[in-house]
DNA sequence: TATAGAGATAGATACCTGTCAATATCGACG
DNA sequence: CGTCGATATTGACAGGTATCTATCTCTATA
């Protein structure tokens, strides 16, 4: 089925707007819409705190576990993960002291759809 | 097969450096080489310009097909055309007195390796 | 309740970026 | 050779952003 799609996606939901590049010239609405998702990640220390908790085991990590990755200060990477989570790419969740982040699935497999079809073309 | 890959990519092609996200935390250095990248598609008219490009007849276009899609001036669209060409997603070809555009196949599927097998998590 | 540690927020600063108007370049064609 | 039309470049300006230090909030626990 893929996702409904079609070039009107739900405006509600940034995360439907997904309908690969190549497949029609995307509208001002739906780029309005993705562009923030991939702004969120065009970051060297967001890519690498994507891909942390991603690969760490259970697919979470709490802020402890990513702080000593960098040379940032805490506030920085607080700062970052904020960015990450507002833009819908992390779930947040709070348990006792520590805060864990985890990807939204639905998130990466939009930005996921966005370049199919476009490496193999003629 | 896949792309060679590892963590530890050919520091002379960025578009060589994308294990997907979820395999491995992501190093400093290859964060440094992708975050060009999706810096250059995070924007709303660089998007919808690479889309268009991907979408026309013959995978190309030249600035003129492009430019009556936006209510942005020449030169605004210009720059954009040369932000993604100087990421290496656009490959630009001049005959003529027009100049054609076309995405370059290995940028794309950098980006779709990226997120891959990160939405469908356990 | 006081203390300590995890994480978020606020404010400041330096840098990057999207846009435009003006101008330059480059190729076709009288 | 001069002009015209298609793109690119330049310079300026407004708005955004990454980082820091200092401080706040919240939870567990002595």
């Amino acid at each position: 089925m893929s996702m409904s799609a079609g070039a009107g996606c739900d405006p509600d939901d940034p995360l439907a707007c997904c309908t690969p590049l190549a497949r029609e010239p995307m509208s001002a609405a739906d780029a309005e819409q993705v562009a923030p998702l991939l702004k969120a990640v065009a970051d060297p220390v967001r890519l690498r705190l994507l891909s942390l908790v991603l690969s760490h085991e259970g697919g979470e990590a709490c802020v402890c576990d990513l702080l000593p990755a960098f040379d940032l200060s805490q506030p920085t990477i607080s700062h970052h993960l904020k960015v990450l989570h507002d833009a819908g790419l992390l779930d947040r969740e709070k348990r006792g002291v520590w805060v864990y982040y985890r990807a939204r699935p639905a998130a990466m497999a939009a930005m996921l759809s966005l370049f199919a079809d476009a490496g193999v073309p003629a």
